[in-house]
RNA sequence: GUGGGUGUAGCUCAGUUGGUUAGAGCACCAGAUUGUGGCUCUGGGGGUCGUGGGUUCAAAUCCCAUCACUCACCCCA
């Protein structure tokens, strides 16, 4: 029969990997708590139109990169491929904003894009993210961002770096779309027709462009900043000036573009060169379009979302871990049939005492049972033959220093328990 | 969707111009030490050489096809 295998794209995390993944979502949870964010948990699939209207009918994500599909009621359903559009369908429905004026939102979940897998790129993946809900303040862009790059720092990871931009409002976008089409028709002048599809539909995103030639024309090209209304150029430069007063150290990149229309004033990414041609680390901003594309209200909102096993890869690169194996505290060894009959029983009464404990479950021979002992790290082997049967005792062996010491039935736990605790001192 | 790279033991990899029963290190198991792990020594198990076809007296090796993995492009919510 042939081997089963795991669909492409995904993963299987290991003992050796589950500790870093707890140990990460250990890290954001308690920095999350530490901004006074809460969390939220959203389905894995949602209704398609959630996406199909958050992200735009227009485009190639919704035709091909989702994991779409019908129920037996024929609803169309979709894997959640992001976390925005999900939280805000939450927030609405939920009614999050009667509560409170102001919702600061994390999650971490599992996400699905039907892409074609590379380095820091899956089927299945995984995202942490953040969403401040209710404040159209560049205050909130700050601490967002600030968020963001905080988690990163406790984290240990260096070479991190932000880039800003902004992509205006709509009174700034508009009128500079028809400048920019202008000037890319006239700068290029055979564009494939991917590019002057993109022209056409999409201008903005032509400037984040990967194409060398492309990169010369887009360089002279006219800037967004340039050309932003009022409202929205007060609202960039007090960003700017809140991280440089927060001392955060930042580069200005007016390339960096986000696909969706939704997207408003604030765009930033977090990049690592510890990672390959997929180098963002995570990437956010102002999303204040959204909740009215999803059919509500207007409300405005600022969020980032971070991709988990990227930040696992760089951490990994250099050199950095986050957890240590977990090992029992004893490893019960007995010989002999009489003392295997107490295994069990043994066992129930060290962990009853809250000493993790582990024996051998193949009636292996002694020297096994030692093995077994040493591998899974374990400070102390309780020894247990006919001799300690008979006078009601164990030998403990302390595996680091190789010694040896009896400890009578009734005293066991409690010696242990105390061994254990001027260890961990 | 497109292009490059790689498929040999659980893992990392050797394998000469095609030539006998396909190797190493690590890991695993056992013995040396029948009540004591790690280090050392000795031994053992484990492979339809990704799969299918072809060429040949003979294929891990050459040819064709196919699949998988991987990196990159496209795309990137």
């Amino acid at each position: 029969m042939k081997q089963l295998k795991r669909i492409k794209g995904t993963q299987d995390a290991l003992p050796e990997k589950t500790m870093q993944w707890q140990a990460l979502e250990k890290h954001i949870r308690r920095n999350m708590a530490l901004f006074n964010f809460r969390e939220i948990r959203t389905p894995v699939f949602e209704m398609t139109e959630v996406f199909a209207r958050g992200i735009g009918q227009f485009t190639d994500i919704v035709s091909k990169e989702m994991y779409t599909f019908q129920d037996r009621s024929k609803k169309s359903l979709t894997l959640k491929p992001e976390m925005t559009a999900p939280v805000m369908r939450a927030y609405m429905e939920n009614s999050l904003y009667a509560q409170a004026p102001l919702q600061k939102l994390y999650y971490i979940a599992p996400l699905f894009r039907q892409e074609n897998p590379q380095a820091g790129r899956l089927r299945q993946f995984h995202q942490y993210g953040a969403e401040f809900i209710g404040s159209p303040a560049p205050e909130a862009d700050v601490e967002t961002i600030v968020l963001a790059l905080h988690i990163f720092e406790e984290l240990g990871l260096t070479n991190v770096r932000l880039r800003i931009n902004t992509v205006g409002d709509p009174e700034s976008r508009e009128p500079y779309k028809l400048l920019l089409q202008d000037y890319l028709k006239h700068n290029i002048p055979n564009p494939e027709p991917q590019v002057a599809e993109r022209i056409a539909n999409n201008p903005l995103r032509v400037l984040d462009s990967k194409d060398e030639k492309l990169r010369e024309v887009i360089a002279g090209a006219p800037k967004l900043v340039d050309h932003l209304k009022e409202k929205a150029a007060e609202h960039y430069r007090s960003v700017k000036t809140q991280l440089e007063s927060a001392g955060v150290s930042y580069s200005e990149d007016p390339t960096l573009v986000r696909g969706l229309d939704y997207y408003t004033h604030t765009v930033f990414e977090i990049t690592s060169d510890a990672l390959g041609a997929q180098n963002a680390l995570c990437g956010g901003g102002r999303y204040d379009l959204l909740a009215r594309q999803l059919g509500g209200r207007d409300f405005p909102a600022v969020g980032f979302a971070a991709g988990m096993e990227r930040i696992l890869m760089a951490l990994e690169s250099q050199g950095k871990s986050l957890a240590r194996p977990a090992v029992p505290d004893v490893f019960l060894i007995t010989m002999g049939e009489a003392a295997r009959a107490t295994m069990t029983s043994w066992l129930a009464k060290l962990r009853r005492a809250g000493l993790s404990a582990d024996a051998d479950f193949l009636g292996r021979s002694v020297k096994a049972q030692f093995r077994e002992a040493n591998r899974s790290g374990t400070r102390f082997s309780l020894i247990l033959g006919e001799d300690e049967l008979n006078q009601k005792f164990f030998a403990v062996k302390d595996m680091k220093n190789s010694t040896q010491e009896n400890v009578p039935f009734d005293s066991l736990t409690n010696y242990l328990l105390q061994k254990k605790e001027s260890l961990t001192v």
